[in-house]
RNA sequence: GGCCUCAUCGUCUAGUCAGGUCUAGGACGCCAGGUUUUCAUCCUGGUAACAGGGGUUCGAAUCCCCUUGAGGCUACCA
């Protein structure tokens, strides 16, 4: 059975990199017909904290990423927990007696700020700085403020990893590393073994931010006579820059975008083809599809940048192809969110609205903007009533005249409302943007908005009228 | 500095493993045209890339080497 995991820190906000991560583990364990695992690494309690953890559960969730096993927004579920961290501390303590038994590693006492001017006085020099204590060769016992080290072995390490290929390390390059603050306090490089092996997780996937930690992982698992884990280190996401992303960066948090009204198949959709692709054209995927096309063999090996102007694009598409009831509670969410008076619409109105703005907007974040005017009477500057070199009166006519049809129309869907304003237009012997351009413009007191025959669906007629009527005044002030 | 990784349009990428069908394809962006009263949508077209240098080969985006560039890691954080 194939297991794979996302393990976050919950020392901020559900990160697009995680998320990220998250995604490909989801994918690879579902096309395998495995199991996906949330465990969190809160080691760090410093920093970890509730809130954080209970913003990446969800947002995970939100994505729809449900783990199999692991810290669920209904609570803890599978065989192999606890999956905090923090609730393991006892489980971890046996396997770093085995590491002191079998002489892989050993309790080192030396002052920080000895081991820094050991390091100093090496990169001076311009040698390499490999900590080897004298103490790793004794037998030693605990004392108080001693840290555990792995004895690392003279050797050459190297693993296939699935995205990359093979990659070695020389250990005699690399320092004895630290496992744990004395006997309570286990560290990342320690404990993410000993967790990966008990929750029998069989593929690590994760950012390549990671492969300098492999060797090190590997030569613990294999001290501990673990089984061996498969690795597959995904590129980073990157800044516009072609820098790790961060919050200087802008938007990071997932839940970020889902303020602002991004939807989660977009965000899914995006994040797969960032780094990942079936070996054609197609961009089009839901998280089933991706399920059954998903290798890891065709994840990319160099970084990608975000690009928020691509992830827009994607998420108008999936806006537009919103059945109309989703439109319509999202749209009426984002819209109270936002704090437009949609009391003001009847609920008929409000729909045809809100299915409207749909095809114009990117994010569920912009809904609003552009019909604000069916919510409250428009207040504009009458200079924009004018169209091309119309004249004022030129106007005024052309409004009065087009006030009288509009007091007259019986139809009720647009097209039918453009038909026969269009058939007056064109019997009345009028140039349609002399008539279509001021009226769109009194109706909405927008330069830029969807038609006057959309609009007239929307607003009553009273309404209508009215605001026509407040344009001839306009102009008459003038 | 050391170690590791990577390298096709501005960006995401197809093509690289099995060299010729590549005057390098798609998407986003941008530009132009069409539709439209406007903007958006939609449709059509255009713009733009094999980092550089050596090899190997009849033939290289594709294989090899070097250079250059970019990124990651270098904690008693995760």
């Amino acid at each position: 059975m194939i297991r794979t995991r996302i393990a976050p820190s919950p020392t901020g906000l559900l990160h697009i990199g995680t998320a990220r991560t998250a995604l490909f583990n989801y994918l690879y364990a579902k096309s395998q017909g495995g199991q996906f695992i949330l465990r969190i690494e809160d080691t760090d309690q410093a920093r970890s904290t509730q809130e954080f953890e209970q913003n990446i559960v969800t947002g995970l969730e939100w994505l729809g990423l449900h783990p199999d096993e692991g810290i669920t927004t209904s609570g803890s579920k599978g065989d192999f927990g606890p999956y905090r961290q923090s609730e393991r501390t006892e489980l971890y303590r046996p396997y770093l007696e085995q590491l002191i038994v079998s002489g892989a590693a050993y309790w080192d006492t030396t002052p920080l700020e000895e081991i820094a001017q050991q390091k100093e006085q090496a990169q001076q020099a311009k040698r390499p700085f490999v900590y080897r204590p004298e103490c790793r060769e004794q037998q030693n016992e605990y004392r108080d403020g001693a840290v555990l080290r792995f004895k690392v072995q003279d050797e050459v390490i190297w693993f296939e990893d699935k995205i990359k290929g093979k990659i070695e390390f020389d250990m005699s390059l690399m320092g004895d590393f630290t496992l744990s603050k004395g006997w309570d306090n286990p560290l990342y490089n320690f404990v993410v073994v000993i967790d990966d092996e008990l929750m029998k997780i069989t593929h690590i996937i994760r950012g390549e931010d990671h492969i300098s930690n492999t060797p090190k992982q590997i030569v613990i698992n294999r001290a501990l006579e673990f089984s061996r884990k498969t690795f597959a280190h995904l590129p980073l996401i990157l800044a516009p820059d072609r820098s790790k992303m961060s919050k200087r960066h802008g938007a990071v948090s997932i839940d970020q975008y889902r303020q602002e009204g991004y939807l989660p198949e977009a965000l899914v959709n995006y994040f797969a083809l960032l780094g990942w692709n079936e070996g054609n054209d197609r961009e089009e995927y839901s998280l089933e599809e991706l399920i059954q096309k998903f290798t890891l063999k065709r994840v990319q090996k160099s970084g990608a940048v975000f690009n928020i102007d691509k992830l827009q694009s994607v998420n108008a598409s999936y806006i537009k192809a919103l059945p109309l009831e989703q439109k319509i509670t999202s749209g009426v969410q984002f819209l109270s969110q936002n704090r437009y008076n949609i009391q003001h619409l009847a609920q008929d109105q409000l729909e045809r609205a809100i299915d409207l703005e749909c095809q114009r907007i990117k994010t569920f974040g912009d809904i609003g903007e552009g019909i604000d005017f069916l919510f409250k009477d428009p207040v504009y500057d009458s200079n924009i009533l004018l169209w091309k070199d119309m004249s004022i009166s030129d106007v005024k006519e052309n409004l009065e005249w087009v006030r009288q049809v509009v007091y007259n129309i019986e139809e009720k869907t647009s097209k039918e409302i453009e038909q026969t304003v269009k058939a007056e237009i064109q019997q009345d012997n009028r140039k349609p943007g002399c008539v279509l351009w001021p009226l769109r413009v009194a109706l909405s007191g927008k330069e830029r908005s969807p038609s006057p025959f959309e609009i007239l669906t929307i607003l009553d007629k009273p309404t209508a009228l009215n605001r026509i009527d407040t344009a001839l005044k306009l102009l008459s002030e003038r």
